[in-house]
DNA sequence: ATGGGTGCAAAATGTTTGCACCTTT
DNA sequence: AAAGGTGCAAACATTTTGCACCCAT
């Protein structure tokens, strides 16, 4: 039994491209496309940003209710293991998820302040990670760090804020 | 009633000039300095490395068996707070702690295949940290960034197997 | 006496696992 | 029939919290 879990292909945008590299993925290993993964999948794509365990849980749910959380992590652990599948740790003890495919290489910039997130697109890390390479010989792989900071709104209010005390 | 939380100072070194600052962190919000807070620091103070909650409540154990471990998560929470401790995350879902005084800021290269760490220095990351600044205005605090990628061992055998693989 | 600190046990949180049942091939 | 996949509940691991009691000021 199918399960509509893409509603958007209608639009003619070259929608779940990486649903293809899924398939292949799973037939490789002798495993299947199941509803279920198919919308924890579709919900991913639809992310604009990284999500928890517990947001993409509560969106599958919104199109089966029945789907349970344990499905969901065991079907982010796949989609991890085929590296299609990118996890951000800010720190505060929850994992967030997005497809490398959907949103490329990035990183953010973390105000320790305001918690505002930017984002740093790969190639202005490109730089620094190449110097890496020539100078150690390793060779970075990095897909999302996360660099803490502060921003410079932050950093203009811990100025001011400064300035107050000393007055 | 004071435990002997330091045998080191005999030696003569410099020992534990965190504890100074520590004390004064301590005093200026009216908490104090307890046997188990300097066991927790001395025990800090002499990992040659980061350590896990559970390895710094062992080694505290060693030397008062009775301190618990919920006592050794409020200690290292006032080290954060204070700004002595940095947290590391190897993203295995375990933190590990070490004072920032005394292993100085520096960061890490993770190798995926072999899981190596090799130490980065502060300064190697400089140049880095200045561009965002200038370029985005960002003002970086990284203190301990974790960058994945494949050392130079680990990239020569992957390029031999994959010969291997084509013959 | 006031208020901080501890140990202990319970709770909360995030994630994994065992298992009976269902589904696809 | 064989093997994979799911939902459910229980188990797990890590961290936090409530509380009675202790200790320093």
């Amino acid at each position: 039994m199918m399960v509509v879990a893409n509603k958007r292909n209608k639009e003619g945008k070259a929608s779940m491209c990486c649903q293809q590299e899924f398939i292949r993925k799973l037939r490789e290993r002798g495993f299947r496309l199941t509803p279920q993964r198919e919308m924890v999948l579709s919900v991913l794509h639809d992310l604009e940003d990284h999500a928890t365990v517990e947001e993409i849980h509560a969106r599958v749910q919104k199109l089966n209710s029945a789907v349970d959380l344990a499905t969901v992590y065991r079907t982010l652990e796949l989609l991890q293991e085929f590296g299609l599948l990118a996890v951000i740790d800010l720190g505060d003890g929850l994992h967030r998820y997005e497809l490398t495919s959907i949103h490329g290489s990035h990183h953010h910039l973390q105000c320790r302040r305001c918690g505002k997130l930017i984002r740093l697109e790969q190639h202005q890390l490109q730089p620094f990670l190449e110097a890496l390479q020539q100078q150690l010989g390793f060779q970075a792989e990095a897909e999302h760090l996360i660099i803490p900071g502060l921003c410079q709104a932050c950093q203009a209010e811990e100025a001011a804020q400064a300035h107050a005390c000393a007055a």
